[in-house]
This record gives C-alpha cells, sequence and structure tokens, in this order.
RNA sequence: GUGGCCAUGGUGAAGCGGUUAACACUUACGACUGUGACUCGUACAUACGAGGGUUCGAUCCCCUCUGGCCACCCCA
C-alpha cells in the first residue's frame, strides 16, 4: 500500500533543522524588541477579498497563485499569501491606530502561494515580518531598512546587499505611468508577450522582466526616481541621507519593481547572488494608501518580510545543536525510579555500556552513574566525557552544578 | 503553466540482462551482568518508486504513471 506523504511543497522541519531555524526566529525577536516592535499573531485563513484589495487584482499571486477555496458557509476563503494584508486587517478591525498613533508590529508563520517548488521556494514557505504604521516621516523608513540590514547582521550573514528605489506616490505615478507607456509603445515589437499584455494593468512590470529583448528595450526606459513629485523626491532624498549618516550600506535601483500593488514611496530588497534565481531574502516598502484602500483611516505605513527558508539556506550547515550538560546513567530499580523524575533516563532497562554511549553520542559534557551505592552513601562520581576524568560529588544539585560550573 | 535531470536499504551509493544486490556510514546489541570515544563481533533490502511490456530470465532494455530535484516565470 502507497504510504500518505506530505504535499508537493510542503515540507517537514527535522530537529536537525530546528535549530537553526530557533535562532533565526529568537535573533529577530530580539532585533525587533530593541527597536520597539510587538508581535502580533494573525489567522492564517482570511476572506479572499482581503488580498484581492490589499495585493491587487492584477498581480501574479492573486491571479495564479492563492490558495483559494469555499467553506462549507459558502465563503471564499483564502490560505494567506503574505502577512501584511491580515496585520493590516487587524489594525483596523481592532482599532489599534486609535490606542497609540504608532504601531510597530512584528509577525511570523508560514504563508502559502502556489507556485511550482524549486529550491528557495516553497508553496508552504515561513515569513518573519514588521511593520510600521502610523509614522510617515523619512526617518522611519530609514529606521526600518537599519533594522532590517542589523537584524542580517546578527543573523551573521554579510551577504544580501540592499538596494532600494522609490515607486513614487498617487500624485506623481500616474505621469510616470504614462510616460513608460509611451516609451514602450514605440518598442512593442521588440518586447515579450507578457510585457505586451501588461502594458495596460501593470506596465512598470517589464522594467524587470529578464527576456533579453525586453532588458534591450527598455534600457533607456524613462526611471521613476527621475519622475518623482516633490515630496516623493524630498522623502526619498531625505531617507538616502539617513542611511548615509547610519553607516547603513545601500545601492540604488531604479528598475526594481515590487510584485505588489500597495507599494508606494521607498521600497527596497535585500538580494544575494548566493541563492539562483530566488535572489530576494527579504523585501518590502511603503504602502500609504493600504490601511485606508482597507476601509481604514488614512494611516501611512512601512513594512518588510523575509524568507526563512532563504535565509536558512544561506546559513548553510551551521551546527545549532544543544549538548546536554549532564548525563545520569542508572543501575536498578531504585535509581532508575528516582531518576525519570528528574530528566531524561533510560526507561528501558539498558546496560551501563549501552547508556554510556547514548552519553556519548548525545555529546553530553558531565555523566554520572546513578546506582545502588550512590544512593547509599549519597555521593557519586562524576566523570568529564571530554577526558574520561571523575571526580566524587555529593548527590545534590548544588553539588553537582557546582562541580560541573566549577569546570 | 513550460522545460531538463533523476528514482536501489535509515543514509551515501556499487551493480547496467543470470550476483548470496558489493562497499561505507548510521542504528541496535555484545566483547567482565558498574562506565563512552578506538578496535572487534553480530544483526539490519524475498528487495531495486508503481503498473505494464520485451526476454528462457530483468534492478539493469521499452512504455505509462507517480514522486523528487533543478531551471524558466514570479516572488520572500
Amino acid at each position: 500500500m502507497m504510504s500518505i506523504t506530505a504535499i508537493k511543497g510542503f515540507n517537514d522541519l527535522l530537529p536537525s533543522e530546528s535549530g537553526l531555524w530557533q535562532f533565526i526566529e529568537q535573533t529577530a525577536r530580539q532585533v525587533f524588541a530593541r527597536y520597539g516592535f510587538n508581535e502580533i499573531r494573525v489567522p492564517i485563513v482570511e476572506k479572499t477579498e482581503l488580498f484581492c484589495r490589499s495585493i491587487g487584482d492584477t498581480t501574479d499571486i492573486v491571479e495564479k497563485e492563492m490558495y483559494t477555496f469555499t467553506d462549507k458557509g459558502g465563503s471564499s476563503l483564502t490560505l494567506r499569501p503574505e502577512g501584511t494584508a491580515s496585520v493590516m486587517r487587524a489594525l483596523i478591525e481592532h482599532k489599534l491606530y486609535a490606542l497609540d498613533s504608532v504601531n510597530k508590529l512584528y509577525y511570523m508563520g508560514p504563508m502559502f502561494r502556489h507556485e511550482r517548488p524549486q529550491k528557495g521556494r516553497y508553496r508552504q514557505f515561513h515569513q518573519i515580518g514588521a511593520e510600521v504604521t502610523g509614522a510617515s516621516d523619512p526617518l522611519i523608513d530609514a529606521q526600518v531598512l537599519l533594522m532590517v540590514s542589523r537584524l542580517f547582521q546578527e543573523l551573521g550573514l554579510a551577504e544580501p546587499s540592499l538596494q532600494i528605489n522609490s515607486l513614487g506616490c498617487p500624485a506623481c505615478r500616474p505621469a510616470y505611468r504614462e510616460a513608460l507607456v509611451a516609451f514602450l509603445a514605440e518598442r512593442q515589437g521588440s518586447l515579450c508577450e507578457d510585457c505586451r499584455r501588461r502594458q495596460g494593468t501593470n506596465p512598470l512590470r517589464a522594467l524587470d522582466c529578464k527576456v533579453p529583448g525586453c532588458v534591450e528595450a527598455t534600457q533607456g526606459a524613462p526611471a521613476m526616481v527621475e519622475h518623482l513629485c516633490p515630496d516623493c523626491n524630498d522623502h526619498f532624498a531625505a531617507v538616502q541621507g539617513y542611511l548615509v549618516s547610519a553607516e547603513v550600506p545601500f545601492s540604488l535601483n531604479p528598475r526594481m519593481v515590487r510584485g505588489l500593488d500597495y507599494y508606494t514611496r521607498t521600497t527596497f530588497e535585500l538580494v544575494t547572488g548566493l541563492l539562483g534565481s530566488q535572489s530576494a531574502v527579504a523585501a518590502g516598502g511603503r504602502y500609504d494608501g493600504l490601511v485606508e484602500q482597507l476601509g481604514g483611516p488614512a494611516v501611512p505605513g512601512i513594512g518588510f518580510a523575509l524568507g526563512v527558508e532563504r535565509v536558512a539556506l544561506l546559513l548553510g550547515d551551521r551546527s545549532f545543536e544543544r549538548v546536554p550538560d549532564l548525563f545520569i546513567a542508572v543501575m536498578g530499580d531504585a535509581a532508575r525510579t528516582a531518576g525519570f523524575r528528574l530528566m531524561e533516563t533510560d526507561c528501558e532497562g539498558k546496560s551501563l555500556k549501552s547508556q554510556m554511549r547514548r552519553a556519548d553520542k548525545l555529546k553530553a559534557r558531565y555523566s554520572i552513574v546513578l546506582g545502588d551505592t550512590e544512593l547509599a552513601a549519597g555521593s557519586g562520581a562524576l566523570k568529564r566525557m571530554e577526558d574520561g576524568r571523575q571526580q566524587t560529588v555529593a548527590l545534590i544539585a548544588e553539588g553537582i552544578a557546582g562541580a560541573i560550573t566549577g569546570g
């Protein structure tokens, strides 16, 4: 009989890897807490409409990648493809914006996109994200960017480099869009099918199309950064100024286009060359119109998310196994029934040799044999596994702890 | 959605028409019924992803299916 396997693109995280993940999550929590972020936990399933309205109907995510189904009550529900929409929904639903003018929230958990799996890309993948709402000053943009780069620093990763761009705002983007469409119209013939199709819906996509013909055709295309309105221009200049003064390295990528419609002004990606075509390790940007668009007040926002699988890939085979300080080998019923209350001990009546082998395999720093003689004497031989040296210690927690920490 | 590569035990893999399906690692137990690492011994695939076909005979050849990986697309 065929055994049941996991769904394609849905992976188990085995004990050999969970230590690495815990390190990533814990590092993120620490960094986020330092900058005043609190965790929010939102559901994994939302009404489909939430994502259509936030991410955008013409994006690839909404068009073809969502896990959407109808529940028994007839509502259309969707497994969340990203986290920002849910967090904003919660912000509005619980009126968090009224509790405090600025909200700093972070989240972590699985996201779902029905794509063909490959290295660094899965159907259930995990993101760690942070969002700031209620702050529009460029200093907050810079702080979010700085926080992301600090996070990667603390993870021990130098590789992903920061690229930034500005996508303008409703005041300046339409004019730019027109200029771009006009430019592209002249080069219709050399554009790929997708780019031609997207001209009416999302012409900016042509800028990061990888088809050689498109790359060439868009060489001299107008850049958004050169068409920013004065406000956006000042904002973007200020963000860059703050980054320079905070010594956060970055580069300008005027061709960077994000896959979600809600982005305005500052957008950014942390890219690496080490993951093949999955170059984006983290990405985000400002989304000043989103909360209002979802039925909330006109609250500005900025945030980002990182892909945990991709970060884990970059961190590679680093070992995060935890080794026990002490292993207790038990001999005889009295010791066995005393030992099982304290910690991991043998419950299957294995030989002392077998237990010692286990102590070695677990890389325990110390071991001690607990048997009838030790119980009678109230003391035993504590063995340092590294070199086999033994010393007699009293069988009390303080005595053993003292011997272990004292070396 | 499109394309490429690959499917032998817990793992890495040999075998390429007739073998006890090698070897290594891992795991378990043992070599003084109270002490690990090294060493040694024993055990661990009626089975080579599934189903058909060719053949006297198929893990090895052919077909189909399924699964995995990688790339394109897109993205975290």
